[in-house]
DNA sequence: GGATATCCTATCACCCAACTATGATTTTTC
DNA sequence: GAAAAATCATAGTTGGGTGATAGGATATCC
């Protein structure tokens, strides 16, 4: 039940991003620098996000990554799902059976209900919620 | 995010002797014949579960497992700390700080609280709940 | 004593995540 | 226009962990 090194790294390099947002882009070697991650590994994470539509990166001298979209419209779900090729627990986690015996299987419903929790716990929380520290709803 | 195989047999296996608990012991082969799962895997599976204490096994002929307490008092969460070595989703979910950057680290609240709410998915059902088909709380 | 089963340890094989490397493309500065 | 700085793209490597098998030791029933 861990989450990938990816996931973990995208995540913070997304922070970097948003607690400079509006104020221009940073470049990778900025996030490198205080992250203690490589700058070409980086790029393996931006890439996906980009895709996710969640960055923007300028090229050429002084380019850089900057946010899309404002902080507080990021769910943690969002990034975490364009980071994570697969964020359920196991294949029989979606509402449709996947494998010959999801219609006997008892344990199913628990790899749903799991599911679930995580993706909910996942999308109650933005960028901005983690700016300023502390998760909001902890229990 | 993914949950090991182990974890995933390991559950179905529980399931199966939790529905014949109070019935006498089930053998692996039994297991082994109705989830197509090798026994030689099973048998790697029991180990963490009997040491965890929430299985016996009874040797020889005739022998097999058998839950150790009933259904209804084992926790879905026990189970999978007990197959599962690293349940948590980083090494940075913890109450107690990790790594050097935790102080500064926006991000390490974030796996502090999705470990709470995997760990509070996984407790508050057990494997009497799932026998009795369908998650109880799901939503 | 033979059959059946758990117990225990060692070992293999493979997959994949985590990087590294190389290079192409774009843009700014001088 | 050349050099530098940055993103963009893809290929390759490698280590570790997971999944699984093998073989045998031990215990129990008939």
């Amino acid at each position: 039940m861990r989450l990938s090194r990816k996931a973990e790294c995208g995540t913070r390099a997304l922070l970097q991003l948003a607690a400079n947002y509006g104020k221009g882009v940073v470049p990778l070697s900025d996030i490198a620098a205080r992250e203690g991650i490589s700058v070409k590994y980086l790029e393996q994470l931006m890439m996906p996000l980009r895709k996710a539509g969640l960055v923007t990166g300028t090229r050429g001298a002084l380019g850089g990554y900057s946010l899309k979209k404002p902080p507080w419209e990021i769910r943690i779900g969002e990034l975490l799902r364009a980071l994570e090729e697969r964020l359920e627990p196991t294949d029989c986690s979606g509402d449709l059976p996947s494998c010959e015996r999801s219609g006997r299987c008892k344990a199913r419903p628990l790899w749903v209900h799991l599911s679930r929790a995580v993706q909910r716990a996942l999308d109650e929380l933005t960028l901005q919620d983690l700016l300023r520290q502390g998760p909001p709803v902890s229990d």
